[in-house]
DNA sequence: ACAATGTATTCGTCTAAGCGAATATGACAA
DNA sequence: TTGTCATATTCGCTTAGACGAATACATTGT
């Protein structure tokens, strides 16, 4: 039984970008790999949101998740297809231009640098390019 | 009252994007204007389903109208934002590779150039670039 | 074993939007 | 007018998916 590789899903992709908090998350990951609970903290919203869209764009194939004892960790997940990738990578430039996706993407550093940070994310290992 | 340019909304982009029959409906007008009654005929379908897909292009901004007689004339409408419109043109070139985009074109143009083409489209004025 | 913590899933509810069928509108012709 | 044709909209139904609240699961520390 040979593997097949479905062709990728157009409709799947456009989907899973048209999504306020879902594009948030695909910002705010860049070029990290960032721990559920910084989102939370940064999106001042509940966990299970969060989860759940990333579940979402974990299933459309555009994040991939590690596990490091209790945390997780998201990374982006660029689309093989090419087509897919340059307009995957042109969405994200795209972001950048967001005032809301600097904002949060502010609010991560300063969490992570800051001297006191908020219980919740107290022990959470800091995204690679920050810490 | 000034006129209040909205910020472009990338929900509602991708929203617009992800749907089969509107991709479909986006390549196959591609550089033409196409009347409606060749999506129907094209697709096989019924022309209400048309035409609220139509509409809803219309509403995201990605398709624009003509009325001549009674007929109406699609033509696409590329998003004025920068970013947007790189995209825009990306899925539409991507759209190319899809068999069954291709298969529609096809159909569309011996539709056109058939010496005895169906009743539902005797009368109606042929794309520009294929009349 | 048990509790605590980080994350994921489930449940019930609500809204957006897809569909086919039916109907309305707008333009032209008789 | 009245009718016909092309297109648009509405209606009733169904499904996907977003949400908060509650619960389940997994890992670590006691």
């Amino acid at each position: 039984m040979t593997v097949m590789k479905k062709a990728f899903d157009m409709e799947r992709l456009f989907l899973a970008l048209a999504d306020r908090t879902r594009l948030r998350l695909l910002h705010l990951i860049g070029e990290d790999e960032v721990c559920v609970c910084f989102f939370v903290e940064v999106f001042q919203t509940n966990q299970p949101k969060i989860s759940r869209h990333l579940a979402y764009l974990r299933r459309a194939g555009l994040v991939a998740a590690r596990r490091e004892g209790k945390w997780m960790h998201y990374r982006l997940s660029p689309p093989d297809e090419p087509h897919a990738k340059r307009i995957f990578t042109q969405v994200l430039e795209w972001l950048t231009q967001d005032p809301e996706m600097q904002r949060d993407r502010t609010r991560l550093v300063s969490l992570c640098c800051s001297p006191r940070p908020p219980v919740q994310i107290q022990g959470a290992p800091r995204p690679a390019s920050i810490a």
